[in-house]
DNA sequence: CCCCTTTCTTGACTTATGTCAAAGACGGGG
DNA sequence: CCCCGTCTTTGACATAAGTCAAGAAAGGGG
């Protein structure tokens, strides 16, 4: 498969004239990260758009003492690293590939020019962070307004909507990124999904399979009407 | 002063040509609203645009409990409800007018229009949107990686950057809201302002008036070298 | 200028969640 | 298939912050 395959398939760039694909081919940056490689830190100079291609990347932030949240788990097509281009100043965050990943770096200025070019991109553009804000808002509900086993309880009947093999769901990230996501840690997550155990809202079959028993009990925790 | 005015005022329509400017006069909804009144909730349709020409329009989550968290305040010339222009759906939050407040509403397909026609008001607009994502990174990591004493440094210490009166800066904000804003309730906020004054960090002198005495132990606590 | 409502403060108490430490379970590479 | 490093679980404990309740202060309207 070509670069111009690679560049035709991402969303963001769907819709648009193939010369377009083709004159970003000559300004793409390939790059190949490893497992737990750092692809730019909180602080550095953003002059570029970052695309995932294969694998995967997680955008975070670290406390002083070594905490860690999650942003956001960014996949195959999904851009990431944009508000430096737009915004200006410095990368907000840091992003990590989790796995080997594959990512197109294109520089500022050519995709600045490109957006000029064609407002189609702009309201693609427009729409992702949009999408991110509305991310983002939900995220700062949840450390905000609810307790930790509301928000695994979302987690996990979102999850059950997309991941899931008949009933069975899998994890598809480990519990301690788990717990960084819910901004909560590892013993405190391995408590509640224990106390839900218990509670019979769920089945832990194997180390990151969950089996959902009672729906509705959980979908009452996501929304703050029961505590656990 | 004329509607056209207020239009060209507003930063989103900078450096547009004058004629957009008239053809926004033509489809512009000048509403009013009274303290305490609410703009659009949660879950409601969003079909256009708003900006505030004067007064202030808070944005914020409630949980079950009715605990509330602020997302945003917006004030004179700044756009707030375009999540929904842009990634459909419905509003993530509320939005209420804390004081007597002139908003402008501009429909969706209007504003997009003008955007498909306009590509420096969609790189204006990508770049609100980004300003807005570096917010939100902010208010993630305080939420989950700082406690109420550091997110309160933080906010004192911007304060004294912008709305300070010779060394005494004036909270534009009750300290209810601030609470709400900081992501906790007025009685801890009232707790910790005590500990700082005995601390010597700060002095309380009326209401809406501090004194910052120790910049430096603030900026400790902010950053999570120190604790209270 | 004073009353009444709203906002703020303070105290005693509860609780969710973080910390520290140690044991147990996985799982990939040799 | 077994071993070692990593991830996960569990327990005992510490603590930041929320709850409830009551009193104090502030501020706007008559």
């Amino acid at each position: 498969m070509h670069i111009i395959d690679h560049i035709a398939a991402i969303p963001l760039f769907q819709g648009l004239p193939k010369e377009y694909h083709e004159d970003l081919t000559t300004i793409v940056v390939d790059q190949i990260f490893r497992r737990g490689q750092i692809i730019f830190s909180e602080g550095d100079e953003g002059n570029g758009l970052y695309v995932v291609i294969s694998g995967r990347v997680k955008i975070f932030k670290v406390s002083q003492e070594g905490k860690e949240q999650i942003l956001h788990f960014f996949g195959q097509g999904e851009p990431f690293g944009e508000v430096p281009v737009f915004a200006g100043e410095l990368f907000p965050a840091h992003a990590e590939s989790i796995e080997e990943s594959r990512v197109f770096f294109f520089p500022r200025d050519a995709f600045i020019d490109l957006i000029r070019k064609n407002p189609s991109i702009a309201l693609s553009m427009l729409a992702v962070l949009s999408r991110r804000l509305r991310t983002f808002t939900m995220l700062i509900e949840d450390l905000s307004l609810k307790e930790v086993p509301g928000r695994l309880s979302t987690y996990l009947l979102y999850l059950s909507e997309h991941k899931n093999e008949n009933d069975h769901l899998i994890l598809d990230i480990s519990k301690g990124q788990l717990a960084s996501l819910l901004g909560t840690i590892p013993e405190t997550l391995s408590r509640i999904l224990a106390r839900m155990a218990k509670e019979e809202l769920i089945c832990l079959d194997g180390p990151r399979r969950i089996q959902i028993l009672d729906r509705n009990g959980l979908l009452e925790l996501a929304t703050g009407e029961r505590r656990l």
